[in-house]
DNA sequence: GATTCCGTTGTGTTGTTGCA
DNA sequence: TGCAACAACACAACGGAATC
């Protein structure tokens, strides 16, 4: 595993752990790494903007703002996959999860209705960015770093984190930087979905791996 | 092909902090 | 006070790229 994707998995384990705590010992035996090489990957993702928070005698876990709490962060799936999803779904509907199965089961079905129930003009930010993700497709950001000033990138997105609040960060392949960036999904100002496919393609996106 | 340079990674050590 | 875990630093090994 190289670093880049070192990255993404790390990011990964941060988010599905989230709120609870890894500690860097797990996280090292995970990516199959040393602690030492854990610690500065997350001094990476740090100051690539991920809000990493370090809580002595507990391990890593991602800031409030940005790790999950009640909900999970959002899986991509595939039409195929939200199709296989839903078949499951319809079983489990037997075995006494009925009413959080027919829930699961009418958000996957408004999810694949998006494309025709979508308004006219651009859609937002966020949507399109999902929709990047979900198609393995690259991306045109308009995005707004810390001092406001705007830059166009091209990206590849990688990984959507997103928690209870309005904070939600792209973790993509920068171009323009050649190395792997996390963007503040409120910070990018427009989006637009290039024709070029990413490297990895919808279905690493969708398992995260 | 050999050498050099550079980035990455692992190991070891010391210090700090929180908790029982 | 001892333990566990993170933070920071130095050092060495390794591999790939660049150069001759």
């Amino acid at each position: 595993m190289n670093r880049t994707d070192r990255l993404y998995a790390l990011a990964v384990e941060l988010s599905a752990s989230a709120p609870r705590c890894v500690p860097a010992r797990a996280l090292a035996a995970r990516l199959g790494v040393s602690v030492r090489t854990v610690e500065r990957d997350v001094a990476r993702l740090r100051r690539l903007g991920l809000p990493v928070e370090p809580r002595r005698g507990e391990g890593y876990r991602l800031a409030e703002e940005a790790g999950a709490g009640g909900v999970l962060p959002p899986v991509v799936l595939t039409a195929e996959e939200a199709a296989a999803v839903a078949a499951a779904l319809r079983d489990v509907e037997e075995d006494g999860l009925a009413a959080p199965a027919r829930s699961a089961l009418r958000k996957i079905a408004a999810a694949l209705s998006v494309p025709e129930r979508e308004p006219a003009g651009p859609p937002p930010v966020a949507r399109t960015v999902e929709r990047a993700l979900a198609r393995g497709r690259a991306l045109r950001i308009g995005y707004a770093d810390r001092t406001g000033a705007v830059t166009s990138r091209d990206v590849e997105p990688r990984i959507l984190l997103a928690g209870r609040g309005s904070v939600r960060y792209l973790v993509a392949w920068c171009r323009l930087r050649d190395d792997v960036r996390v963007f503040r999904l409120d910070r990018i100002a427009s989006a637009v979905e290039l024709d070029d496919a990413t490297a990895g393609g919808a279905a690493a996106q969708a398992s995260g791996r």
